[in-house]
DNA sequence: AACATTCTTGACCATTAGGTCAATATAGAC
DNA sequence: GTCTATATTGACCTAATGGTCAAGAATGTT
């Protein structure tokens, strides 16, 4: 048998991602990855192919990561309208929580990359394809409960929430107003009414 | 006196600005700055300065061009409503009429460099601050006016409708659907009744 | 103990990055 | 026509980029 590895992937690929998520692709370079996770050059290339396969598996850690935690209280109990509240609020309270405002980082890609870069770009659209499906889903799931009025359609407002939320994403970078994100959040609430 | 320039500055700013916009800051060098605008290394850093002096420049030609394009509706006559929609109509076509789909260069902005490169943050808030304004005042005379019902905060409309605006930017870099696009408009828009 | 396998280490590579220099060209002022 | 000021041109600079190579160090198998 082969040497083992002297470090555990996940946690490289973990603090890989989070340099990712702050910098973006391009003004990341090797050696302050290096630097970040610790590994030597060779170690890094031999584990994840390039810098390109390391961003890629970078996002896919962030979205089965912390960004599901920020939507998490969509899958939980309770009126859909304090469900959706909680989960602005998860937004909010990470863009003032992090000194470094690093936002979304699928948002931050698809900005960066999403129109130059295939495979992000196919990635993007895969994942919006999935929150607009899991979204609407819980939309009319509310809807058929009585919670929803019945003229609405539960995927306009799955599209408009997830709409709302990749705006705060960006506001959260141009704004130190609490208040500002606050009053987007329960403006964007009010299409329930 | 001295030799004159031989190349229109606003031109060479133009394409220059054109270029970030469809790059980024990062991804964009020197060289396809010279290559796309015409004029030699040395013209340029006399011009400009150096490429982010260049870049912040370009910033603000979007802004007060492109960007203020977007926007116009709201300046015109009509209805509160049909002005925010034909709004939201300009940046949708804009996406679809784009075959390098840009988006929005001061949203690609800030996500890229918001919070990493203090000019640019200065910029972008400086901007948002002015949007929320100008949009307060455009909703403040609709509510006067008796088209918005009077427990309606105007401000928190602002920021509703900015935040849904550049939430239309990011995903049209994400979804070839139109349909999506428009639903997000049209369920946006809700908030007014 | 010898072996095959794979991880680790640091040197190395070609290319490109942003930016500067110095020689030359062109303009109006005198 | 000379002078001063600025524009143009292409060579040049150093540092950094993403990526590779080859030698040595661990590992389990035989």
């Amino acid at each position: 048998m082969a040497r083992q590895l002297e470090f555990n992937r996940g946690e490289v690929l973990q603090r890989a991602m989070e340099l990712f998520w702050e910098k973006g692709y391009e003004a990341t370079s090797i050696n302050e990855l290096l630097e970040r996770t610790g590994i030597k050059r060779q170690s890094l290339y031999n584990t994840f192919g390039d810098k390109h396969a390391l961003y890629l598996e970078a996002l896919e850690r962030y979205r089965s990561g912390e960004g599901r935690v920020t939507i998490s209280p969509i899958f939980e109990q309770g009126p859909i309208r304090e469900r959706l509240r909680r989960m602005y609020q998860n937004a909010i309270e990470e863009a003032f929580c992090d000194p470094a405002r690093k936002g979304c980082f699928i948002a931050n890609a698809t900005l960066e990359l999403g129109t130059r870069d295939k495979a992000t770009g196919d990635f993007i659209s895969n994942n919006l394809a999935g929150s607009e499906e899991l979204f609407t889903a819980v939309l009319t799931d509310a809807q058929v409960r009585g919670e929803i009025v019945e003229d609405r359609d539960p995927r306009a407002l799955a599209r408009h929430f997830i709409n709302s939320l990749y705006g705060l994403r960006v506001l959260s970078k141009a704004t130190q107003s609490r208040e500002m994100l606050e009053d987007i959040a329960d403006t964007a609430l009010l299409v329930l009414d």
